[in-house]
DNA sequence: TTGAAAGCGCTAACAT
DNA sequence: ATGTTAGCGCTTTCAA
């Protein structure tokens, strides 16, 4: 049971007193209200500045609830995912310029954590929220959508509301991928997918198929891996891969997690890259370079992202009215030497 | 200029009227105290049910500054630190599982921005705090300590004030690692410190020298590079190593992501590793292992450095008196094959 | 220009 | 067992 903080602070009354004003005025020259002598506008800042005052931003916005808090809520997915990391610093610098700051909600891919990180931040009266669903059917975003708070959705969009958002071409990319294995000979190229539900593991597998037809290769079931988006995943469906009594000798890899415990489980069989089997990844990371050998992977623009959707945000914030917009932004194929 | 939002929320008098009791009852109910009969109990759940009434956690604050707000600020130097991220996954968990949200706030190295994320994490009225300050000597999270407010620091010490803190040993895996290379055969062995203020910095510099000491090896300070802990350190200091009249035979990186951008001048060079150039680094990562070479580091244990924090956290919160401590956690060369 | 006072939603002490 | 009410710190009419 939590023990009583001891730590008292300042607040309007104390300074009214020192100063000899009342509340009102303080107040007053705190919101920088013109109203104010140029007199007792010194006396009173310098009695804040002696007391440290510091305005309480809770009864603040309990006072004044349609008032800003300057708090953004930020849901994110997976914070080991570097992606989402890339997201975040988009995000962050754009709210730093326009002087909000985050709560930002980790959820680790779990659907009851979202929820009640959901209601803390709803509760929390926060500005606004970017958001990245489970999935298209979130009954719990798409509920706050519908009761107004500003959001926008990233990397997933939300079915059946109209509310911004910012994604990728996620079928193109998985296409210029895949297409790019084929045209360099592969013939057997396997899919591992992050979480089947997502709408972005959906677009990155019809890309997939798309190409494996275009390129005049059969579709086998058994080369497309359905996981859960994590490191592990990867791993482990890579080495189902390998295992096959036809093996896979490409392996196009949904995310980064995924494409770094695809490299795990082939560095543990001492296998070569591309020569025993060719590895693209979605996602790249600013030390693909670094790794055995440079990846070639599906670039997504991850800090523009971030910076798009906060913007986003905060245009809608300032104005709720203004018609919803879907922001489709491009990937781009990096080549190296994965395959 | 904000907008009014028209999203309004449910609130206990409304309840009440509808439930016919006084609002009293039902903040009884929501809180589960006993004194209600299990009728009216009953009667009053369905109305908040049907309502989707949750309780506004801002008045909630105001009203009992003293009872907690189950909000944990975190302060992180740098999210894009593998590292810290997976300090931050520990320091989740223990939150979750206490029923603390977070309140992440990363302040990218700028002093300026932390000092701002302070101010507003102190006025949200947090329950507690883990900070990994700037430096030793940081006022303003000093005086927070000194405040009362629950802190634990992570990575990085306060001077001066007494505060629960959980760091690993810097110099001893400094030494570990400086010692490895040089009993390989290393002789121009560099090291590319992070922020030279961060204490952490100076203890692995500290375990560096005792190391080439130890085994008889000159200390040349143009082997010494000073940078800011961040990625593009590491490729430039890197470059500045390989450039000198007599270039570093061996490299130890201060952290992660100086390691990678040392990777990556390397790799730009067309350089072997370890036969052109060994390099060995502080911090491992999961990826360790994909790398080009397989990479030698030591490693911290990121996610229990935040497990601990985090339970110090609560216990301190749940009674503010009892003894601050200081945890060191150990590290663990990970001879791979980069050295 | 300044002050007095109401009230944001909630909890807890007190009254019934 | 239930209701009434004061007050957390703040902003904002309204009055002076």
């Amino acid at each position: 049971m939590p023990v009583e903080n001891d730590y008292k602070t300042v607040n309007l009354n104390e300074v009214a007193k020192k100063a000899g004003v009342s509340i009102a005025t303080v107040s007053r020259v705190i919101n920088n209200n013109p109203n104010v002598t140029p007199v007792t506008r010194t006396k009173v800042q310098q009695v804040i500045r002696k007391l440290k005052y510091s305005p309480n931003r809770v009864a603040k916005r309990l006072r004044n609830r349609y008032a800003s808090s300057n708090l953004l809520g930020v849901l994110i997915p997976d914070i080991q995912n570097p992606f989402y990391v890339e997201v975040l610093r988009g995000i962050e610098d754009v709210a730093y310029e326009n002087k909000y700051a985050l709560i930002m909600c980790n959820f680790s891919q779990d659907e009851k954590k979202e929820k009640l990180y959901l209601d803390i931040l709803q509760s929390e009266s926060i500005d606004g929220l970017i958001a990245a669903p489970t999935h298209e059917h979130d009954q719990k975003v798409i509920h706050l959508v519908k009761s107004g708070l500003p959001i926008v959705c990233v990397d997933r969009g939300l079915s059946g509301v109209d509310v911004d958002v910012v994604l990728v071409e996620n079928k193109n990319g998985a296409f210029a991928a895949v297409d790019h294995l084929a045209k360099n000979g592969y013939k057997r190229i396997a899919y591992i997918s992050g979480l089947p539900q997502l709408p972005s593991s959906q677009q990155r597998e019809a890309g997939y198929i798309e190409a494996l037809m275009a390129n005049k290769l059969p579709v086998d079931r058994e080369l497309i891996r359905l996981g859960d988006s994590s490191h592990e995943s990867g791993v482990r469906l890579c080495e189902e891969l390998l295992n096959l009594s036809s093996p896979a000798d490409a392996v196009f890899a949904g995310n980064n997690l995924i494409t770094l415990g695809a490299l795990e489980t082939i560095h543990k069989r001492k296998l070569k890259i591309p020569q025993d089997i060719a590895v693209i990844g979605f996602d790249d990371m600013y030390w693909s370079i670094s790794l055995n050998p440079p990846l070639t992977a599906v670039r997504q623009p991850a800090y523009e992202i971030g910076k798009r959707a906060a913007e986003l945000l905060i245009q809608r914030i300032n104005d709720p009215v203004r018609p919803t917009v879907s922001m489709i932004l491009k990937t781009e194929l990096m080549i190296r030497n994965s395959c």
